[in-house]
DNA sequence: ATTGAAATTTAAAACGTTTGCATTTTTGCA
DNA sequence: TGCAAAAATGCAAACGTTTTAAATTTCAAT
């Protein structure tokens, strides 16, 4: 039992080689011969040599490992978001031999100090962040820190400059917003969460903005704000918007969680969707397919921008480019049955 | 910009004190005066100095990280395990001042060759291994090497012991049946998957032990099987349970996903749920809340179990107890309203 | 003041690698 | 055969900790 893990040392010994030839041989130095390069790979392949992590790092001050501090969930959050996000991570990461550290925040603890940890105890050459808050005070330590990260989101607006993905959710409101008013509405909603993430904004700006574009003065759009995670306090805004004298004709939820209950109020309210009622969300997470009669949205494809901030950070951490890299992602209409004309007429 | 980062030996310098006391001060040992422990503690505070965890790994043996070797997964697979799985492990880990690493395997790579990996290069003291197959290669290398790891399922026999948490399928599915047969069941359809994965024959296993318990001739189980990923083979095996001359009143479906399937073919071969058919699922995925009309199916709790599982691999890397640790969690039933009475007439 | 024991601190080795520089071996050519 | 240049290999330091064993300081009792 417990089978010792042979060190470079006696890989050396047993090639009757130095321990520096030996690592360059692996490592695949043009100064040693051939010949010997390849007597001692056939060796370590054989002995089942694997360098050890811990000493490589030490030497050489890279991990090979990229971090992502755990955003703090509530006990009951039930998401797909995070399993794809790892998968898409993982999948972009390994191509480069690179793996993925997952750091929680204790109780108590703030994201900050988590992320401060991984930085400085050399865990990682780089990290991952999401969830950027409209003042996010990880970008700016890591910012000043100039340690390698790219966001997964974006500040609204920075005096610096940093490497982001975003998915374009105003791109894709704006898109709702037209499919819609083709589709003859003219009376919107819009369900929004009070949190302060910059997303909200982000996608509430594009719908305004295709609103502006459009110029038509008989158009209308109401607000309603819910805290995220208060399925109550959810509930009452949406009916805010639903019951009251004059209720849209469309109704634009920040994202599917929003939109479903939006959908489920309808049909208490005895409202036919899409029939008195279009509602279209953001995210396309699996439920919205099965919640009737089908949830018109977008998909945003986390597990693929995941490989490619893997892949942007991983260019990061070997060539720090002068300029930042930024990508915008545009996710795609996923046109279930949610949606549809405005009704002839309004209640 | 960059700024460096404090080691033990400047630390040491700043205090005037050499560094195995600075070193000791701060791990707490008694053998240092406490005036110096406190100095010490104050100077390190202030100057954010973090130990470097390769160093510290190097010289101890002990990395302090936990590894999972991410499971392959096709391209549209979409589900929360994953998420809730690591969320729950970062919960039981982070107590005990733990991380994890999750390592990917790269296309053409077996996920075992990424555990050797993990293993032998020393990333981490201990592994979790998922998604336990009938005959897994994963548990005979951990075993023979005496490495520290913890199942999440089991074998189904096994000539060695090893450390697993299992979720007691076997006894949900005896539930389930007790329960249908209750409301007048006789006739039950499973709807299972042909992958060679343990847990399908330990809940297959507790539904026929359920019904040899019962004892009643007149019970009948047909059984359907489909490749685990093909989403057109899983709905042909379907509607052959459900289309065939004489179909069950009651399926039970392996896991939550089939469960769904059945509704939507039972939907489309114009079967009402529950009136002439009752479906339960396992694993209660988000999706069951809004599939109509709402799927009766297990809760699996995967996150507690994560973390459970956590703090068994802890124990286990800490206490190396002579006896395997085992743990069989009970799911909850969650009724909702896929499930009723057995149909008065038979088709 | 002296002494021995207890309390506190320190020097130095070790962990397993990478790498700058030095050394040895081989090769081509006269 | 001898010699310089090129090719191949090796020595030793370094990375930042922990830890063993030893050294120093403090202190109470004479």
């Amino acid at each position: 039992m417990t089978t010792r893990v042979i060190t470079l040392k006696e890989l050396a010994a047993s090639l009757d080689l130095s321990i520096t030839t030996v690592s360059r041989a692996l490592a695949g130095h043009e100064q040693i011969a051939l010949k010997t390069r390849e007597r001692v790979a056939q060796a370590a392949r054989q002995a089942g040599y694997v360098p050890n992590t811990a000493a490589r790092t030490l030497v050489s001050g890279r991990s090979g490992f990229v971090g992502l501090v755990l955003p703090i969930r509530g006990p009951n959050l039930v998401d797909s978001f995070l399993g794809e996000f790892v998968t898409g991570l993982g999948e972009g990461l390994v191509s480069h031999g690179a793996d993925l550290i997952l750091a929680t925040a204790a109780l108590g603890h703030s994201e900050l100090s988590v992320l401060r940890h991984v930085v400085e105890s050399g865990r990682a050459d780089g990290v991952v962040v999401t969830r950027i808050a409209e003042t996010d005070e990880r970008l700016a330590y890591l910012r000043e820190r100039g340690f390698p990260f790219v966001a997964h989101g974006r500040l609204l607006d920075s005096d610096f400059g940093y490497n982001w993905l975003d998915t374009d959710g105003a791109h894709a409101f704006g898109e709702a917003f037209d499919m819609l008013y083709d589709l003859g509405h003219r009376h919107f909603g819009l369900v929004t969460i009070s949190e302060a993430m910059t997303f909200r904004h982000l996608r509430q700006d594009g719908l305004a903005a295709a609103i502006a574009r459009r110029g038509d003065p008989s158009v209308r759009l109401d607000v309603v704000t819910a805290p995220r995670f208060d399925q109550e306090a959810r509930i009452e805004a949406v009916n805010r918007m639903l019951r009251g004298p004059d209720r849209p004709t469309a109704i634009v939820a920040l994202f599917d969680e929003l939109a479903l209950t939006v959908m489920e109020e309808a049909a208490r309210a005895g409202l036919g969707v899409p029939r008195d009622l279009s509602v279209i969300g953001f995210d396309n997470i699996a439920a919205s397919a099965y919640a009737p009669p089908g949830l018109t949205t977008f998909d945003a494809s986390i597990r693929h921008c995941a490989r490619e901030i893997a892949d942007m950070l991983l260019t990061v951490i070997a060539e720090k480019p002068g300029k930042p890299l930024t990508r915008l992602i545009r996710p795609t209409l996923v046109a279930r049955a949610s949606h549809g004309p405005a009704p002839r007429t309004r209640s």
